[in-house]
DNA sequence: TCTGGGGTCCTAGGACCC
DNA sequence: TCTGGGGTCCTAGGACCC
């Protein structure tokens, strides 16, 4: 058996837990740069304030219900959740931390509902947190429970147990399959194209049937609901693929002085997360975008990436490929909206060991170089502008976790010559 | 006028390699 | 007219998640 916790409202909850006063009140809390609303107290929900909605859409209903509304705060909700999470630690062994505010849990032949309302009643009192708990023999069952249990919190108490209640098939019957874990809205679409609009149609269509249409994806949730367990609890999480840092502008920029500046900013952000992390990246991309919401607007929308000729993570070098990269995709006369940074192909710092990278020959940017001629055109020799990072640790002799990476094959993208990148294609739509 | 950020996985076509 | 097969890596975009 699997729970899935799930804190409800989780990040308007964190709020009223440091200011009482708000209890019964409508709240919302906004996304990062106050532009969407993204977490809706139950009297926010009431008054018919989507999820995600855009905060200009919604200012009429927020004055005339006098809605509190608040700007997020992660460093205030990451602590509370990892208060919530140390609680479910110590009620089992095995959980795995899906998101901020949901974990699932292996259960063991004891944990029975009565156990999972004490669960609930522990957390609201140590916490201040409400929290939601669903039972299945499943991952996706669990969600399903869950998904009841909230939207049923006054008869369920905000625990329900699909695996032991009488009448499973009413409730999969109750399930919409837009609201299903894994079904958006273009697979809502095409299975109702095959006339399966409830999470109960979805467990007795045909398998083949779903496989074709679905995939492997499709035929992974057919068996979930049919209480065969396909998705592992995953206790560990799995190495990280990529970091990214990104911002949306208040208003549109047009000059690539601007569009630097903001950059610079997320590259030190991205750089400081995986230096937080011990790992180096050896591959940079930089992306710019016009508003896609302007539709009026030409849109150019363009990113580019490069490898780079050895693992870092040193901010100013990172800086400097970043700059260059942002000047090929550059198109003076847009109105530009978003720009970010990725680092992507990352390594382990303490496994990665100079001798063992294999880097491309022929299809790199060569780091030393950028910075040499960076260095040459803007610093003072003896006070020079950007410094190498440090390579990471030293091991001697063959033993440990080497890292290697694969050879590359020359591909046209990649080359040492920055005069050489590829053109930019005219993205103008 | 204003409409998030950070992820994963998948797909498809082109370039390239052997 | 006909014109390999299998693989990787690239870019771009879609779909989904919270």
């Amino acid at each position: 058996m699997i729970a899935l916790v799930d804190c409800n409202n989780f990040f308007c909850s964190c709020e009223r837990v440091f200011n009482p006063a708000l209890q019964g009140k409508p709240i919302v809390v906004l996304s990062n740069n106050d532009g969407c609303i993204i977490s809706r107290s139950e009297e926010a929900k009431a008054l018919g304030i989507p999820m995600g909605a855009p905060l200009h859409e919604q200012q009429e209903v927020i004055r005339k219900h006098d809605v509190q509304v608040f700007s997020s705060n992660y460093t205030l909700y990451g602590d509370m959740s990892a208060r919530v999470m140390s609680i479910l630690r110590e009620e089992v062994t095995t959980i795995e931390v899906y998101s901020i505010d949901e974990a699932f849990l292996k259960l063991t032949g004891n944990f029975d509902e009565e156990m999972a309302r004490a669960l609930r009643a522990k957390i609201l009192q140590w916490t201040g947190i409400p929290v939601c708990i669903g039972i299945g023999s499943t991952k996706l069952l669990a969600k399903i429970a869950n998904r009841h249990a909230k939207k049923n919190k006054t008869l369920t108490g905000g625990v329900f147990d699909l695996a032991s209640y009488w009448d499973p098939e009413g409730i999969l019957a109750d399930t919409p399959t837009d609201g299903l874990w894994g079904v958006g809205k273009n697979l809502a679409q095409r299975l109702k194209g095959m006339d399966i609009t409830t999470a109960l149609g979805f467990q007795q269509a045909d398998p083949a049937a779903i496989r074709t249409s679905m995939g492997v994806v499709g035929e992974r949730m057919l068996r979930e609901l049919n209480g065969i367990s396909c998705l592992e609890l995953e206790e560990v999480p799995p190495d990280r693929k990529g970091v990214m840092a990104s911002r949306s502008f208040g208003s549109p920029v047009e000059t690539l002085e601007e569009l630097e500046e903001a950059l610079a900013n997320h590259v030190a952000r991205a750089s400081e997360k995986i230096r937080r992390y011990g790992l180096l990246a050896t591959r940079l991309e930089v992306f710019i975008k016009t508003n896609r919401f302007r539709k009026d607007d030409p849109q150019y929308s363009r990113g580019i990436a490069i490898t780079l000729d050895r693992p870092t993570n040193g901010t100013a070098e990172l800086m400097a490929v970043a700059r260059e990269l942002l000047q090929r995709i550059y198109r003076p006369g847009y109105r530009y909206k978003k720009t970010g940074v990725q680092l992507v192909h990352l390594v382990d710092e303490d496994a990665y060991q100079p001798g063992l990278f294999d880097a491309p020959k022929a299809n790199r940017i060569d780091l030393d170089k950028i910075i040499d001629e960076i260095n040459r055109r803007l610093g003072d020799p003896k006070n020079p502008v950007i410094t190498r990072a440090s390579q990471g640790t030293q091991r001697s002799g063959s033993g440990g976790k080497g890292w290697q990476m694969k050879a590359e094959r020359h591909s046209p993208h990649y080359t040492t010559d920055w005069n050489q990148l590829p053109e930019a294609k005219n993205s103008v739509i």
